[in-house]
DNA sequence: ACAATTGACATACGCCGCGTATGTCGCCAG
DNA sequence: CTGGCGACATACGCGGCGTATGTCAATTGT
């Protein structure tokens, strides 16, 4: 296989620019990150990057779509390290706000992402995520832990809320104490989708 | 008062100014929004724009405080029109929502002013917004419909959630349906709120 | 009433950054 | 061994932002 060394070395020449935006793109911000600086910083020049990514756009969909991975596969373990699906649907939420956390994250996924490809709504990445979390939702209600309801727009809002709390405790003076009350409330919404025990409302 | 009619001049010219830059930015976004283009369409030129803005973010942001009065105006007389407060409250939230599906606001508010501001937490404007909200928390959890948690937190999951539907909505094919979905869910996040009958949980 | 000053703009310039067109070099096919 | 193609580098033009400078009217002090 001589073809796939070729391969290899487009894909490595991928990562590097990738690796290099991520970077950028998250301690400088989208719009003030400089392609032919990124590019040098990989060793390479904007030709590389023209190349492969068409524009700055598209590098910007490159490296939304890594991290989206990323985080989906954290989400997902953690997730399954729980003893049941609620608490699980209630660890991948907290675990979701304390991603949001990271500066890299925060900037390229929460701040410049939606300006730059548009509503997160149409990244096929985001649905990837998402849809796990649509999922799981689906099956408590299923199970009838949860009350029937639109599954997707259940996630949605979750994830709406989860997002907003992130994004607040970012800015906060004393993160830790707001993470806490944010959980809090978290909880006590999310509560408003199991099914009542009976005679309720 | 003739030094008034000089101040009005200037009102003038800054309010030509912030109504051609919201037709820009809502219609071409932040990022593609040329200010020669902006500024001639208000029969000026860059010379006000930096003498009044300092800059192109400088714009942005009084933009942003114009929409935000706005706004939190609208939702005001919403939350007024609701025979109690908790309806208010559920009242006050779809209206943001569906506020949120006007192309100005979300272009402006939910997509670049978070890039270009940073998080909207920070904005003075937003916090006008959304400490009416908390208030109006803070009153249901003083009247014990509403459990004791942090208000503030309270109101911007809320906000959270009503906003991901938003842009959830908006990027729909069929928006009617999904606002349907969107605000039965949050009717029963909103309940996870409300303060358990008695031997709940 | 008049000169000096300040403020509200317009004009002109430089710099940077993106996108594209063009060039170069190595690899694989025939 | 040679022709073509893919992976880059290099060179160029265009537009846009910010700033420095200029101009004119209005205001103020006397």
């Amino acid at each position: 296989m001589v073809a796939t060394r070729r391969a290899q070395m487009v894909e490595e020449t991928r990562a590097r620019l990738i690796r290099a935006a991520r970077a950028a793109f998250a301690t400088q911000g989208y719009a003030a990150a400089s392609m032919d600086e990124l590019t040098a910083e990989a060793g390479l020049t904007r030709g590389a990057l023209y190349h492969h990514f068409g524009d700055k756009t598209g590098l910007m969909q490159a490296v939304v779509a890594q991290i989206d991975a990323e985080m989906a596969t954290r989400l997902a373990e953690v997730r399954d390290r729980a003893p049941d699906a609620w608490q699980g649907l209630l660890d991948e939420s907290v675990a979701y706000i304390e991603m949001a956390l990271e500066p890299e994250i925060r900037r390229i996924m929460l701040l410049d992402g939606p300006a730059v490809l548009g509503d997160p709504s149409r990244w096929p990445s985001q649905n990837a995520c998402l849809r796990t979390t649509t999922q799981t939702i689906q099956g408590l209600m299923d199970q009838g832990i949860v009350q029937r309801l639109d599954a997707e727009a259940t996630a949605r809002l979750l994830n709406g809320a989860a997002l907003s709390a992130a994004l607040w405790i970012a800015a906060a003076e004393d993160p830790p104490a707001v993470l806490a009350k944010s959980i809090q409330v978290f909880r006590n919404l999310a509560t408003g989708l199991l099914r009542p025990a009976e005679g309720a409302g």
